[in-house]
DNA sequence: ATAATCTATCGTATATTTACGATGAACGAT
DNA sequence: ATCGTTCATCGTAAATATACGATAGATTAT
């Protein structure tokens, strides 16, 4: 089975594994850079930037407001992304606590 | 085609990815905060304290070692694993890098 | 030497991920 | 109303990930 078997680990690890695998995708950072750069960005905009097709892209953001880094808002025909600030802290949150424990040696 | 296409991206967006997909399992996660928490570990000692089989865990040992966040070695017939702090420093600034341009709003 | 222990690797099955083109739904403009 | 634009979703193909048991290799103990 190539199902992660999330019975035995703690919720908190579950969820943290979660976001890492949000994030295990070079388009999926390339999208978090940009939207932090520039605030908001239409979906279009995205698909220019970055070297996928339309519906890749479409599939990388699903993934990315599935964890809820990022929200998007419909404007017209198009969408507006742009980061959830909140998640995002809280991710930075979690993973501090990950490596700090050993960066205090 | 499953396999990510890294041509069209930075060598730094790819090494965050790769450092977040070895951090995309629960059993990775626990790993990692069992080691910093005892500092060394012997796989036999992990095993016990994952609800996953001992070869499953070895291939989970073999994620984190391919990254860099772990090293493993040999005593006698058990193996000594432990976190390499410099990557997982480098892993946490490189995150920090990508976090900070929106919390520093 | 033999047995027991520990760990990595092999083989295998299944689920998930990634990618793309094609299609569909929603909206604005003509 | 029709057309073009924008984006999500569907369908599909191929690679990867996850899990386990079985096996192999290395080391220690007897």
């Amino acid at each position: 089975m190539a199902v992660s078997k999330k019975e035995g680990f703690k919720t908190e690890d579950v969820w943290l594994a979660d976001i890492a695998k949000s994030l295990s995708h070079p388009a999926r950072i390339r999208i978090l850079k940009i939207l932090t750069e520039m605030n908001v960005c239409m979906c279009g905009d995205l698909v220019d930037l970055l070297p996928l097709s339309q519906s890749t892209v479409s599939q990388h953001l699903k993934e990315l407001k599935r964890v809820g880094l990022i929200q998007g808002d419909i404007e017209g025909p198009k969408v507006c992304y742009c980061i959830n600030i909140k998640a995002l802290q809280k991710a930075k949150k979690e993973l501090d606590k990950l490596f700090n424990q050993v960066c205090a040696c």
